[in-house]
DNA sequence: CAGTGGTCTAGACCACTGA
DNA sequence: CAGTGGTCTAGACCACTGA
């Protein structure tokens, strides 16, 4: 079998939500259309879209039709995963904007989150990611420049710093800290949200090569996020 | 339409693996044998067991046949704690009000997340969790009676409904959805907070002895508790 | 009412496995 | 070879929605 032909309307449909073409919420093509479109037979293509509701991409109503489900990203609570793969996963578009990457004195709570000397110079990096042309998440990132000495020469709209870390200082562990808050004008302009939107904010802290490599603190519109973990006690 | 017969069949299969009675890694009965069986097509059984599959239960292999899946182990990196122990080991004080502790009529999303028939009953319990007297969690608690008879006999202000269950149901897996989202009107009057304070909301549902036995809903103020996490990756 | 998705049937052809 | 699952067809009846 070359391709199963409900496998190349699921890749369409797929396809089409990636591209942006059909946004969230749009009403797409009923059964009988695709049925007609790709002389099939109905049960074919209720396999394809029925599979793509199941995994999130859409969502059915009987009577009605079939509409491209709205952003209801998951990520985990357990593993760190890089944004872009999370978001490319879901067949969903991924774009960083950078708004800083730069070389600065560190403070001297970054000093002690990051256990280097208080008079050093630390890497921050501060960048916008996209789905689908919708911000989700701000992130602030502090990094350890003995850990990653060549970040700064990274063009962070091919590779994520996150991925890049993963990359150059393999994570050994982590800890985080997950609230509830709202946002500040800062995280408001760049996410594009209002003042009484609740953000999720992640604080992490990654160790590699047994120091800490690095601390991010990730912001992400309560709309548009939300994180999710399955574990055995 | 009263029960699917894809459903049914779906049904069967995970209560012989949940018992026990099918292992991991046993052929289970072919297409065809349950095809004669349950007197359905073969497109039919097909079905549940390819919906099967692909949520994990089964694995399938053409020419051979279909077999219980292998446990895939989870790391344990989360942890589900009582919140009173939580309070206590903070040195603080924990106290619970009972808002509501009934058996209702269940909902069908709550039916659909508890794997209970549509009609039947569920224990519902709905508590404030107090830290020195400041409002900390709103739990609204839905609880399988198969798996915790004798619930609604507990003094939850002696004992809170998530350490009784410890006690009588041992967990077994867990997931869980962490969110950001402005509270409702009831959360708020119960919470003490204004409208536009963010709060962390917790939706778990947890496993033992094969079933699911409750899900939870826990809505904690932004400004008055935050989740934490120590993991290795 | 016409149109939507939800489900099911009774066949069919196929690739694959092990005997 | 007989038996397995993978896929597909061309129908069918149904519940549901909005006009």
């Amino acid at each position: 079998m070359a391709q199963a032909r409900f496998a190349i309307i699921k890749r369409y449909v797929k396809r089409q939500i990636s591209a942006g073409r059909w946004l969230p919420g749009k009403l797409i093509p009923s059964e009988n259309e695709l049925t007609r479109h790709y002389r099939v037979s109905r049960m074919t293509v209720n396999r394809a879209l029925r599979e793509l509701a199941s995994e999130g991409f859409l969502h059915r109503v009987q009577g009605l039709g079939t509409y491209v489900a709205e952003l209801t990203p998951v990520s985990s609570l357990l593993k760190i995963r890089d944004i872009h793969e999370e978001i490319t996963e879901r067949g969903h578009r991924h774009r960083a904007m950078v708004k800083f990457a730069v070389e600065e004195p560190v403070t001297p709570d970054i000093a002690a989150l990051l256990e280097v000397k208080p008079e050093s110079a630390v890497f921050r990096t501060v960048l916008v990611h996209y789905e689908n042309d919708v911000p989700v998440q701000l992130e602030d990132r502090y990094v350890n420049p003995a850990l990653a000495p060549d970040l700064l020469k990274i063009d962070f709209k091919r590779e994520t710093p996150s991925h890049y870390l993963f990359r150059v200082a393999p994570l050994a562990e982590a800890e985080q800290v997950v609230e509830s808050r709202l946002p500040d004008a800062f995280a408001r302009r760049l996410l594009r949200i209002g003042p009484h939107e609740p953000c999720l904010i992640v604080r992490r802290r990654t160790w590699a090569r047994g120091g800490v490599a690095a601390y991010a603190v990730l912001t992400h519109p309560g709309s548009r996020y939300r994180l999710m973990g399955r574990f055995k006690p």
